[in-house]
DNA sequence: GAAAATTTGTCCGTATGTATT
DNA sequence: AAATACATACGGACAAATTTT
């Protein structure tokens, strides 16, 4: 089982990425599929004749790239993933933007408030500072997997009542409906990339160093007039977006 | 200079975890703005109580979300921020887009050949397998920073000569425009955000853990008939993408 | 320009804690 | 309950890069 090249010591690379390397070749090899996990810290450690801690070194690189996962008592696991694709347009909409690549999407509200509005919030949905908007906490899933989680602010003043019919129908599009807004459409979209914060690892059940796709995204009634403002949080390795002009 | 509140062990929170938390604070309220810089690791290894081990255990979660950086010999450097916007549209051009966010901005050519499509490229450029496309290695900088590499394939029966004029002008619109191809437009864009890889880093001048928002994009002439298909990798740090609907 | 001091990078060894099997 | 496996933390040594003397 030991491998043929052995790493290298003196060679201005350092071991833990040689052995990084090493480990991300023999998964994409295949040589794991059989567990569907890297063998144990102290195996590799031996195998490469190196120290524990430099395997973790190495490990802990893999695992910041998303490839595998370290689970505590069971052993690594290599992680396979496919993406979810969202098409931004004028008709962006959450749910229906999955067509048939989920079975069952759900929209959890963790948590909802009145409050007044930020700067950021104000100049986006074009309203006075301090206006009362209506704040929603979320976090998206498909198939039972966590894909985003974001923040949603809307004019209160417009909207009474949205908090209770979105938790009802768990669709902004329906709530929007219930409230006299039959229909809507994404202005403007921003798009970032970070690191997952503390919140976005609990929420979206990530690991550290995981990436996101980071959305800040403007709808407006037909009129032009901005109805909604989200800030959306994507597991970057669950999803996509596409846009076709 | 030492802090008031001190780290607590057996919490169930890793001290390396709350010292990054700590040295998060005093960065974003300024403590380090003199030197641009936080302490040595020895110095806060002291400060905090701790081994420096886990000091650089701190600085390293901190160094994987960009927020500084460690220069061997020299100490761990704060690093600031602004992102470039790229708007993504129909008319989508790298230097026009950047419009007056950027002084100065370059395109070096890595590498070039000419080689037969292979699946991916023949799909998206609507080619058969095997037909002969011309590729081009770029890396993108704006006011010396550089901000994305990519690939590129165009068919090659179409585009004669496109690498030497690419090299002349630095600019794909250039060269399409003297090989006659008056305009062009984005078809699709696809957008993805992971980890760099070394050859990113090498690139991009980035540091291990950076991330990447990705791009694979498509533009046709004004029939509709596909003319270039290119991945782009740009610095998350540094770019921001906007879509206008 | 050379030497010394400073500072981060790598690697080892050990011990203990915590979660899972 | 015991064994296994990852997580955290400490201590030490030396290497490599940079800055200071």
């Amino acid at each position: 089982m030991a491998g043929i090249k052995q790493v290298q010591r003196q060679t201005g690379v350092a071991l833990w990425r040689q052995i990084a390397d090493r480990i991300r070749e023999a998964i994409s090899s295949g040589a794991y599929d059989e567990t569907g996990m890297v063998p144990p810290e102290t195996a590799l450690a031996l195998q490469f004749g190196v120290n524990r801690h430099t395997v973790r070194s190495a490990l802990a690189a893999l695992a910041q790239e998303g490839i595998v996962r370290a689970v505590q008592g069971r052993g690594t696991l290599i992680e396979r993933k496919e993406r979810l694709n969202f098409p931004i347009s004028r008709r962006t909409r959450f749910t229906d933007g999955l067509g048939d690549q989920a079975r069952e999407t759900h929209s959890l509200l963790l948590e909802h408030a009145q409050e007044p509005a930020n700067a950021e919030v104000a100049r986006w949905l074009r309203i006075e500072q301090g206006t009362p908007v209506i704040r929603l906490e979320t976090v998206r899933d498909a198939d039972r997997r966590p894909v985003a989680r974001g923040t949603s602010w809307f004019p209160a003043a417009r909207f009474p009542g949205l908090v209770e019919t979105y938790r009802q129908t768990e669709s902004i599009t329906k709530a929007f409906a219930a409230l006299g807004l039959s229909d809507y459409v994404r202005a403007t979209t921003e798009i970032t990339a970070a690191h997952a914060d503390s919140g976005d690892l609990a929420d979206l059940e990530l690991t550290p160093g995981a990436v996101l796709l980071i959305t800040k995204a403007m709808n407006t009634d037909l009129e032009g007039v901005p109805v909604q403002y989200s800030i959306s949080r994507f597991a970057a390795d669950r999803v996509q977006f596409t846009i076709e002009n």
